[in-house]
DNA sequence: AAATTGTAAATTGTTTACAATTTGAATGTT
DNA sequence: AACATTCAAATTGTAAACAATTTACAATTT
């Protein structure tokens, strides 16, 4: 039997992470319409897991659907519902630090290192869609430690947050803040690891 | 031109909307599988929308899915869980009183007063399916008053708070709870409406 | 010229057929 | 009896064909 459980990612979340990457970090441009039988023809499948992903992209906020016409690329929400999905992201992962941080072990630190040093590399080269990634790699690590349940509404209020990602200007800026995070989280401080997380979501 | 707006709601919208209604008033049993062909046989459609209803029941919490197993019932969420989901609740349908509430019309009056006929009606005959429909109607409602973006995000937390919706057993104190948030709401009393729709989320 | 209508291409929605995987019972082995 | 193995049935995953709808553009009318 498999020590570590493996995820077993089916080809409709390999394309739903493909896509929700390069769209939150600005490859596409809003309102572009998303065909599905050209992204049948990049991935190599045929339209029905296409359709899956794009199901799944419009509930999360990502795209949006329309009956018969398809799925285009969302707006940025507005300026209030931003400030309501900052505060309860916020609260997600404040809730998520309290019911998991003392059950880390070693095992943990070393991952959320690994996953600063893949940001920092992506910061380097100027990778937009694998800074968005890592980054939200790296809060994601805390959500799914804490309960894999929560993922999935942390996902669709992170990813409509992130719709304008590009709005992220200072690379270095994003780096502090996700070592801050890391650095907390390993001395377990929870109130300073908590200041971090709400501090980075913006 | 249409004068009233017509949803046009797809084929996968209307099993979603039966499914779960069923699975929230608690017709089907938690942990059951939900074999695809069953439904399309009830549904009198092929499997594919059985598929994409499945899927977005899942993405809301109400169904799991498993790869190459199929779907089951989700089981409710833990107290902490409870609790943290309340919250956000909350803090979503005080953000959209505040939005939509001066703009609110006669129609909406009306429109409001009428889902408060059905609930009653409902109660009376105490079909729990219809309650928890009509239930939630109320405040989807005024959740697509405020802003039809912040809907999906709504449904996939009210869903998890509602999986076991079955601890609902005093019908008039659902009713007097309504009528009070109908009531606060129709006199444009921002404050009561507040409390009464926090009331009424447990 | 502007508006309307008609038509063909493009696109989405659905069904059917088939491939891959899981499940469960029957069988065999220790 | 307990455990592993095998194999068929059930179930999910994917592909391809077909139906329904939308879109874009040409033709016609006002």
């Amino acid at each position: 039997m498999p020590i570590l459980e493996t995820p077993l990612r089916s080809v409709r979340e390999q394309i739903c992470d493909t896509l929700r990457s390069e769209i939150l970090s600005g490859v596409l441009d809003n309102d572009q319409p998303v065909r599905e039988q050209s992204l049948a023809d990049r991935f190599g499948v045929s339209r029905g897991p296409i359709r899956d992903a794009l199901q799944q992209l419009s509930q999360e906020g990502v795209l949006v659907y329309e009956t018969n016409k398809g799925v285009r690329v969302n707006t940025p929400p507005s300026e209030g519902e931003r400030r309501l999905f900052q505060s309860m992201r916020r609260e997600m992962e404040s809730f998520c630090l309290e019911r998991c941080m003392d059950r880390l072990t070693d095992h943990d630190d070393e991952q959320l290192e690994g996953i600063l040093v893949d940001l920092k590399r992506a910061c380097a080269r100027g990778d937009m869609a694998a800074i968005a990634d890592t980054d939200l790699a790296l809060h994601r690590y805390i959500v799914r430690r804490a309960s894999g349940e929560l993922e999935a509404v942390w996902q669709g209020i992170t990813s409509r947050l992130l719709m304008d990602y590009s709005r992220i200007e200072r690379l270095d800026e994003v780096v502090r803040e996700h070592e801050a995070i890391v650095n907390a989280v390993r001395a377990r401080d929870m109130d300073a690891a908590k200041k971090a997380l709400s501090r980075n979501i913006i």
